[in-house]
DNA sequence: CCAAAAGTGTTAACCGTACACCCATGC
DNA sequence: GCATGGGTGTACGGTTAACACTTTTGG
């Protein structure tokens, strides 16, 4: 007997939902939208959607923020899959949860309004629809724990940035602060920064150096581990 | 306008497949089920199955887990999420893996036969149907990871075991060998082992200490950072 | 000249690793 | 009595963290 197609199984809808990541320099945010259409009217929610035949959930979240943000290649990673009976009421629905991370100032201006969408403080987002709440908190902790050893939090910086602004970074996600002179030295020595002679002179009148990320290095980084945060225990899950 | 219904979207099938890991005393062992049944028959597959319409991805784990090794509240963790949209050819099914730690001692015998099932060295374990071969080096990578740091691997030991033991499933993890002194100095330090008087005296003539976990602090570890392995960039990830 | 932020060096404590010998017992 | 595996302590080196002053420049 040969088994051709599977009888009597409940096929169901499945969706991805991102949780996208920015960083304005000061504070951490999220990226919402608002729905425009009932059930759910005016509630806020995460970017998602349905995924299609064709494609594979990494695919169709891509494409989601293809969509949203105008952005190919965005930084992606899969963090876990939501699967409550009742988390979509109007169908049984699995969604698979992904941390998006890009640099707020370049997808900043064509996203809001067109879909209904805005940037949210992380401390201070509305409550969201379904199980949108618990998505973020998975993502927050994955974030935390994840940063804690791979340098990706590049990702939500531009091109050129200071050392202040990656410590203000990494100070945001951890809500602590760190001591400047450790925190750079650790920095420096991971051999992923190159320092440019330009300056940023907007927040000090000394300016602070750019630095940019040494690609070579970052993408084959000789030592995955950061270690940048002191006392892990004290701030990882 | 309400929306009831998702219209034109596509319902898919969607399943779960463990990783079953085990430790004989010496080796990592891998449960694999071979299939009875065409159009797969006789090649070897994880242990899954198709969710159905009022569980959860975890319940439909342990579920499994249950039918298969008569165990229930085994460690499961949550891996990945596995979407090519061909990869069952008959149709089109998303799949969540699972890694689930066992007693092999507790389990072995019941499964044998019942369900087609076998221990496999990790080491040699056969060809895999569909994508079970990725889904199990992701769940050798995600192990890896994270019992680095946090103490999960005393779910493969029985209720009592010997220090050596325990080094043996660590050594056998990152196919690599750790002096012994540093090795139980760390994990004695770690506060969640109990000695108990009794010894164990197959292997030696001297016979070695029993341990037992202090379940108090393993389930509300202070420090939730083991630490076990040395140069955790030489071995994970 | 003063305020504000950037940049830089030293020291002490701790942690991680290497290393070697004695112990207990069954044969 | 000897072979086998179990158990234990020390010392060195590297890493981490705590700590304060000088530099630059716009106003």
């Amino acid at each position: 007997m040969k088994i051709r197609s599977y009888k009597g199984q409940t096929r169901m809808l499945v969706a991805v939902d991102c949780i996208i990541f920015g960083f304005d320099g000061n504070n951490f945010k999220i990226l919402l939208a608002q729905k425009s259409f009932a059930p759910e009217k005016d509630k806020y929610s995460l970017m998602g959607g349905f995924i299609w035949a064709e494609e594979t959930v990494e695919e169709a979240a891509q494409r989601i923020l293809k969509r949203l943000t105008g952005l190919e290649g965005v930084y992606l990673d899969q963090i876990h899959t939501f699967s409550a009976p009742g988390r979509d009421p109007v169908e049984r629905t699995i969604s698979v949860a992904f941390v998006a991370l890009i640099d707020i100032h370049k997808y900043e201006k064509q996203i809001i309004h067109e879909y209904n969408a805005d940037w949210f403080l992380l401390q201070d987002k509305p409550k969201l629809i379904f199980d949108h709440d618990d998505m973020v908190d998975t993502a927050k902790k994955y974030l935390r724990y994840k940063a804690a050893m791979h340098p990706l939090l590049f990702e939500l910086l531009p091109e050129k940035f200071t050392l202040p602004q990656l410590q203000a970074l990494y100070e945001g996600l951890y809500e602590t602060s760190f001591d400047k002179r450790n925190f750079s030295r650790k920095v420096l020595s991971a051999g992923i920064l190159i320092r440019l002679d330009e300056k940023e002179k907007e927040s000090s009148k000394k300016g602070a150096y750019y630095f940019t990320l040494d690609k070579n290095k970052y993408l084959n980084p000789s030592k995955d581990f950061l270690n940048l945060i002191p006392n892990p225990e004290k701030h990882v899950y």
